[in-house]
DNA sequence: TACTCAAATTGATAAATGTCAATGTAAGAT
DNA sequence: ATCTTACATTGACATTTATCAATTTGAGTA
């Protein structure tokens, strides 16, 4: 009978964990990811982003730069518009932690 | 037949959250959780941390604090020493990203 | 081609952060 | 009472960070 294990993270990791934690260690950068998560398709651009904020767009397109950096976003271009959407880590990342996280993302059967 | 809901936090907790993961966005910082959660009893006090950082106790110190501070780390002072420990808190957070949490921790049943 | 719109980038600046050396504090030991 | 030991705090400093205003890039449009 095999007891349940915990998988450890090895020591190289941590720096690259911690770096994700940084990332998400503000808030602006925290509510953009909420909102590209409640967005429809999971998605959104810049232009619907900026206005939520009370930011400048330059400052926004900044920090969406370093959630991309980190892992927690992907950028698709279509047309005139950057789309960003959470990776498949950041979906983990942020339903262990029960941040509205739209149900579609959790419910993964009828998906 | 009730469908699997996920509990949102609201948005007042953002900040919150933000400042937690800010804490754990250190490298040191996040090593002095692994070590405290991999330490005897759970718990470590500042003279074991400090060398396996390679940085002055005072800023050992310092990033305990901060951790204090989140929410993240207890202190219990016995003696001379100050024993830091995972606050509940932090041991789900760690545990959800399978950081090093040891086994005792998650086998609630057998504590 | 020239124009428009969305987004990225640059440069500047004020604020926050991580670190150390030095000092302060408080509890046990001599 | 004096001395150690463990830890906290302070002050200083270099680096990083968040932000804005302004400019550039790049894709569609007239």
């Amino acid at each position: 009978m095999s007891t349940p294990v915990t998988i450890m993270k090895s020591p190289t990791d941590l720096p690259l964990i911690a770096a994700q934690f940084k990332a998400l260690g503000d808030p602006t950068r925290l509510e953009l990811m909420v909102t590209v998560a409640g967005s429809a398709n999971s998605e959104a651009c810049v232009c619907d982003l900026t206005p939520d904020t009370g930011l400048t767009q330059g400052t926004v397109s900044h920090h969406l730069r370093i959630l991309v950096e980190a892992g927690l976003l992907e950028r698709s271009q279509r047309g005139k518009w950057s789309y960003y959407s959470l990776t498949t880590a950041a979906e983990k990342l942020l339903a262990s932690f029960n941040i509205a996280i739209p149900l579609r993302v959790l419910k993964q059967d009828d998906c």
